[in-house]
DNA sequence: CGATGTCATGACACCGATGTCATATCGATT
DNA sequence: AATCGATATGACATCGGTGTCATGACATCG
């Protein structure tokens, strides 16, 4: 691979010459540039990073901790597209900043971390981000908090920067645009107990109810699933037969997520139900994936995770800027 | 961030000495390297890539460009989760190997695709992994043909080595499971004839009906789709009726991918057809996440996306191999 | 006992860029 | 004409590791 030095000596210039051609930091003749940029571009010169970080001491790396890739997840239930979207939302960002990314995987276990953080640290990252598969709690290691850090779709004890989805606001926008629809018997199937959005979804069905004035009907909401693969389908298919045979049954049905309503969509219309006839679905992330092919189409929350992901990368940049100018003054004209 | 002279005054040797302990390629005292360790440890230092790749010039970088992470490609009919696959298996293997691997992505742009190689040549990465989202013909820039490069899902005109998958015999062993189970009467929906796939498959197809005996029935096989996403679902419509209202209509349909059969499976259903008492599905391609969501299950040939990363990475390893040793002697012992 | 070999360690150059400082040229100003 | 300032360029040190070679202390061997 040729060097600064080659492109120099077929340029009959100097290395710093080459420099300054490549950086545009200071003025080089014309006829100099040309020569040159002839030379670089006969060599097929391609300058090295590494050398440049040395100088510079930045790498314009962020790193990116996921399990987006391998989805082999401790809970495959809810594994899925949307931590790809988020990353998808950092790469642009990223991409537009021309800083590069550094995605590495954690292949399912956390138990990678520490050497992935590692690697980073080596490649002299200047931040991290962590996306999480589905918004949940979790613990990073010690090591972690000597980097500017941020965490997507997930949040910590220490209160780490974090970017989290209003899972509140969400359901609560969703059942208000059912009840403008009509609905006024709206059951809720709820996510395992585990997951932090199993509550505050139910929070916001609740408030979305109250707000227009529907009493809470405790019957419409069956207890929450076991967090549990195989014995879901038997559960659902239960908790269903519960709300078909109330009284006054639903009208719609909120499900936990997009792949739940998908199930339950099997299960009804094995029942002999037809949708949306006979009774609506609607879901909640948007997996576009399976939101778009079904058909009738399902009626779902468009969670903004690229929008999360564009703002943990803004984020991270910024407190990189931070870190960098611990005290810069604002900028005055 | 502490360099290496931080940890050799500290602990009281030479940097070279830290280097050695570092990379355990020469002998040390052990009062001498516990010392070193300590200083390592309490001054968190980590060696900086950039250093030492500069000496070596071996980056233990391999490049990886993709759309798998923004998939909006130029066709979001069949873009999804195959290529994801693919790119675990590679993560696998580079994890195993411990070489760092640089996802860059397409952001469904190939414009992009130069830029990437730049800033992978920039970080010199040993060799380049390409990952197509489905089997099809690429043309990469010639700047590409400098390094070692390896093509997932894709093949060029210039004969770069590349990993494929098999997609007659996949429809081939698809359509014998189904002769096996007691169908004699197999629709195949192609997929639209610009995928090299449909072509391929539609060989399978024909091979597996021909080693049963089971003359070729061309209305079974109705013309293939138009590549043309909004149009699609009322061309289903159309060709499903054309196969349910034969003389002797089939007994299954084999779909291109598993997205059109979760398509097909909604229109069958609206037209009042129970799945699979009155016909049954398959489908082709392992989205898994339908395929296991989908209920009933549907019947569908898992492509080995995941090896077919392991050997492209593989592939790429052995190149750079041999890229360093051009003439390598077997080993002899 | 002197020669030889191994172990443990350090001094120093080097990898490829870039920041700093010096120098040379040339037109413009006093 | 002497001075100044901008423009254009080069010499050299430096970033943080590691390869090469040298050195000193011991142990071993003929």
């Amino acid at each position: 691979m040729a060097t600064i030095y080659d492109v120099a000596k077929a340029a009959g210039v100097s290395a710093k010459t080459v420099s300054r051609v490549l950086n545009q930091d200071a003025p080089v003749g014309r006829e100099t540039r040309e020569k040159v940029e002839q030379a670089i571009h006969a060599l097929g010169y391609v300058p090295s990073n590494a050398a440049r970080m040395m100088r510079s001491n930045r790498s314009g790396i962020v790193g990116l901790i996921t399990g987006a890739i391998s989805q082999t997840s401790d809970n495959p239930e809810l594994t899925g597209l949307p931590d790809l979207f988020i990353v998808q939302g950092i790469q642009q960002v990223m991409a537009a900043q021309k800083k590069t990314l550094m995605i590495a995987d954690t292949a399912g276990s956390a138990d990678n971390i520490p050497h992935l953080l590692e690697t980073f640290r080596q490649h002299r990252a200047e931040g991290i981000i962590y996306v999480a598969d589905y918004h949940k709690q979790i613990e990073l290691p010690d090591t972690a908090k000597s980097l500017p850090i941020v965490l997507a779709n997930c949040f910590d004890a220490r209160a780490t920067p974090a970017v989290l989805p209003d899972d509140k606001l969400g359901q609560k926008r969703l059942v208000e645009r059912l009840i403008k629809a009509g609905h006024h018997r709206i059951a809720l199937l709820r996510l395992p107990e585990t997951f932090v959005a199993s509550d505050l979804r139910f929070q916001g069905y609740c408030d979305a109810m109250s707000e227009a004035s529907i009493p809470f009907d405790p019957t419409l909401v069956p207890s929450t699933l076991q967090d549990d693969d195989p014995r879901q389908l038997g559960q659902l298919t239960e908790a269903l037969k519960h709300l078909l045979n109330l009284d006054q049954p639903p009208t719609v049905i909120c499900c936990g997520n997009d792949k739940m309503a998908l199930r339950v969509y099997g299960i009804l219309r094995s029942m002999g139900l037809n949708i949306p006839e006979d009774i609506s679905i609607a879901g909640y992330d948007n997996y576009t994936l399976i939101a778009e092919t079904l058909y009738p189409a399902l009626t779902t929350v468009e969670l903004p995770y690229r929008d999360m992901g564009r703002q943990a990368a803004e984020l991270i940049l910024d407190m990189i800027k931070q870190a960098d100018h611990p005290n810069e003054p604002a900028l005055m004209q």
